[in-house]
Order: C-alpha cells, then sequence, then structure tokens
DNA sequence: GCAAAAGTGTTGGGAGTACACCCATGA
DNA sequence: TCATGGGTGTACTCCCAACACTTTTGC
C-alpha cells in the first residue's frame, strides 16, 4: 500500500497490561512474541489499531485474540502513550497503554488458554528487571503504580472481585496489590463506613475452607471506577 | 513526500494544556487558530510531533512556538492520548495530550506576546462549553481534573510558585484552583507537618500592599512531583 | 469442645476544624 | 493607634489503629 502525506507518519499500538488476583497474589497476563521483532520474549498483549478503530476497541480486541480469551468483565482504562523514538525497530510507534483489571476468574487457567500466556505475578517481575520486550517493562511498572494508587481513593478494588463478594475477599485485594496486611476488624467497618463504596446483598457465603462463620456478601454500589470521599489507608 | 507500510497509518500531534494563577485565578493558556481546519477558533497550543523527535520534546517546542514565549520553567507531564477516529478531518490524528504547570508570571502578559494567545480563567471556560477546536474541550476538562487531584496528594503546588515563596502564596494556589477557602493559620500549620514538602528559606518577604507581617519564605524541598504521605484536603 | 473465620466493642492517639488571640509592619 | 496580613494556641471532634472479645460455623 502506497500513501502521501504532508505530516510525519506513525504507527500505533494499544497494549494493555491486565491485572488480577490469582491464588492471593497480584499478578499481571504477559503472552509470548512469536513473530519478530523481540520473537520468543515475554510481552504484554497488544497490537496495531485499526485504521478506523477506537483506541479502547482496540485494547480490547488485541487483549482477547492474544490471550485467547474472551474477558467480558475486564475494565479498562486508559494509562498513557508512550512513544520514544527507538521503542521499536518497525519505526515510529507509538504505543497507547491500557491498564486492565479483571475479576479472579473462576477457572484459574483462563487466559493461558493460548499455547504461550501467563499470568505472572507483579513482585516477582518488578525484582526481576525481567527482560519483556520492548519498554513494556517501563509500562508495567507505571501501570502498577496506576493501579496501586487508584486503589487508595477510588472504588476500583471491586473490580477485582465478582460482582457479589465478602469483606474478606474484598479485603485479599487490598493486601495482594499492597503486600501488606489489614486488621480484618478494621478493615471491615472502614469498608462498611465509606459512603457509595459497596452494599449488602442480605447473602452469605461459606467461610472458605469450610470452617468459620459463614461471611455476608456485597455488591459495588457504583458501576465502574468512582472518586471515594476519603481514601482507604494501610 | 511518498511512504510505504504494511501497518495502519496515524500523524500524531502533541497538545499542552498550561495552567498558571494569573491575579489569584487559575488559568489555562489558549491561542487562536490561524489555519484550517477550525482557524479562528481558540485551541490549546500542539502541533504535529516530527519524525524523530521525544513526545514531551515535541510538547515542549510547539507550546513556546504557538504561545510565541519561553517557558523555562514550565513543568510538563502526559495526561493521556486522544484518538477517536473521527477527531481531526486532516486524517487519523492521536493527540498525545501533556499538562502543563507555570509559575505565576512576573510579566503577566508573557506567552500573551503572540498576537493571539490569552490566559483563559479556567471557570468561564468550563462553564462556558466553551466551543474550542476539536475536542480540545475534552482535554482540558480532563487536565483540569488531573491538576485537581495532584494538588492533593503530590508536591504539584509548588510548581505553581516560584522558588522561592510564603505560605500565603502557596495557600492562594490551592484557593484559586479549588475554588475554595482556608483557613490561613490551620493551613500554615499543615504545611509544615507536611514531610519532605517545604522547608524554609530563612528569609522573608514583605506583606502585600505593604501593610502587614512580612511572611517568611520557603522552598520546594525536592524537585519535580512527588507524591505526599497524607493529602491536602480542604 | 476446639479451631477458624466473621464481626463488634473499646480505648488511646493523631490530624482536621473552628476560632480566639498575639506579632510585625506601614500609614 | 489602627488596619492588615502573618503566625500561634486551644479545644473539640472524628477517624484510625490496636487488640480484646463475641458469634457462627465445621470437625
Amino acid at each position: 500500500v502506497v500513501y502521501t502525506s504532508q505530516y510525519p507518519i506513525f504507527f500505533v499500538t494499544a497494549d494493555i497490561a491486565v491485572f488480577s488476583i490469582i491464588e492471593d497474589e497480584f499478578r499481571v497476563l504477559l503472552v509470548r512474541r512469536s513473530a519478530e521483532p523481540e520473537s520468543n520474549k515475554w510481552a504484554l498483549p497488544g497490537g496495531f489499531v485499526d485504521p478506523d478503530e477506537d483506541l479502547v476497541n482496540a485494547a480490547k480486541r488485541e487483549l482477547e485474540e492474544e490471550a485467547g480469551a474472551k474477558f467480558g468483565g475486564v475494565l479498562l482504562e486508559q494509562l498513557r502513550s508512550y512513544g520514544a523514538p527507538n521503542r521499536d525497530p518497525r519505526g515510529r510507534v507509538i504505543s497507547v497503554a491500557y491498564v486492565g483489571v479483571l475479576p479472579t476468574p473462576s477457572d484459574p487457567t483462563a487466559g493461558s488458554d493460548a499455547a504461550e500466556a501467563r499470568w505472572q505475578p507483579v513482585d516477582r517481575l518488578l525484582a526481576d528487571s525481567s527482560g519483556l520486550a520492548f519498554d513494556h517493562d517501563l509500562i508495567v511498572r507505571d501501570a502498577v503504580e496506576r493501579v496501586r494508587s487508584k486503589l487508595e481513593y477510588t472504588t476500583l478494588a471491586t473490580a477485582f472481585v465478582g460482582s457479589e463478594f465478602t469483606l474478606s475477599q474484598l479485603r485479599r485485594v487490598y493486601e495482594a496489590v499492597w503486600g501488606a496486611q489489614f486488621d480484618a476488624g478494621n478493615f471491615q467497618r472502614k469498608m462498611k463506613r465509606t459512603e457509595d463504596f459497596i452494599e449488602p446483598t442480605g447473602n452469605a457465603q461459606p467461610a472458605p475452607g469450610g470452617r468459620g462463620r459463614p461471611a455476608a456478601t456485597f455488591r459495588a454500589r457504583q458501576h465502574g471506577v468512582m472518586p471515594l470521599l476519603n481514601p482507604i489507608t494501610r
């Protein structure tokens, strides 16, 4: 195909850092690249945006194509763009990065249906400086920071759990993402006191492992990510 | 010029929402477009990124070219990208938007050196739904929100004042950006108590208008924008 | 009964708010 | 001496953190 233009030409990709809590660990979805450049390296799912495609739709499409699974419940929010002149050998490529959050999958292998996809624990990834393709290292780092800070002052945590959840499940989200321990009792009061965050469903769920008092379940009071009046701390 | 490509082609602009406090008002810099499309409309300064130019450098260059002034002390941080398929009639254009913060200019007309540039009060702009070119309305809205929230939990406020400032000047930043009144005494204690934010210079400055006790001056303890441990409220 | 997890009570400390009050300067 | 803005003192409230304690379940 041949184009003419009076302006400099760029290519644009959408790359997605999708996070979830799996086995009580904060993890990010990686895929192994099968084509050049950076073939065989682990990378964030992503790819070139189509000519008439909205950016967020491109992110969603690439995510499902590359991970080989449907992510109906995924929450996507734009992070920022990465456009250093030599970040990609194929030319001047701008990556519009998205942060995604997925509820803990009931099937813990979902997203690993693709031969080469895996949920990588974030702590290990950041510690190893990892050798991801392109500048995906940097993108993951920024995405992790975004998620950690949005947990504090928005309702983002509910995107990590199903539509009906116990306060312990919600607490484990904060503990996994922040790598910190919470006092279960205080956490409970804090969540209930926070306006416009959660509401009781009236149902209960048996404690994990069978032993223990069943927990009341809650649902998010609002859809999407909303700011909180008072931050969640610790 | 003729290019060939196997990937969809995009053009990329850098657009900047620069804010400052002028006459105790929270304002944003606008320029009047002289060329098609959207000729004669007010818009954010910005333009096409050069083929081998870093995004943030493009933002800085366009800002100075379009506003016709040097902005040495400007702080630039990427906001996000805007890439709806039909946002620009010239083709598929991705705008990488930046938020800028400039200390109150000693010459209040700086940036208006260009025939058609002006510092527009943010409140009026948001109230009027404004009719800026392209989707710059939306960009300004997002940029304002970013600045307002970053004031709360980072050291961003110091970017609005000079390198040496009084606590009243800093308070007026919060008051102008948030449109709220602060108790001067409590504000003072809060700033001094907040770790790693400001430090005394040992100097003093006469009160504005001459009357009143001179104010001690402070400087930012850190360069750039750093997260605060405790948010600034009210 | 015992262990485990859910959930409540209680208490002490620290931060925010309101507002009174003192300080330093120019006119 | 007065007006003005800078800066401190004080008391009240609310939230948070720690931790003891009660409740409800399975074994």
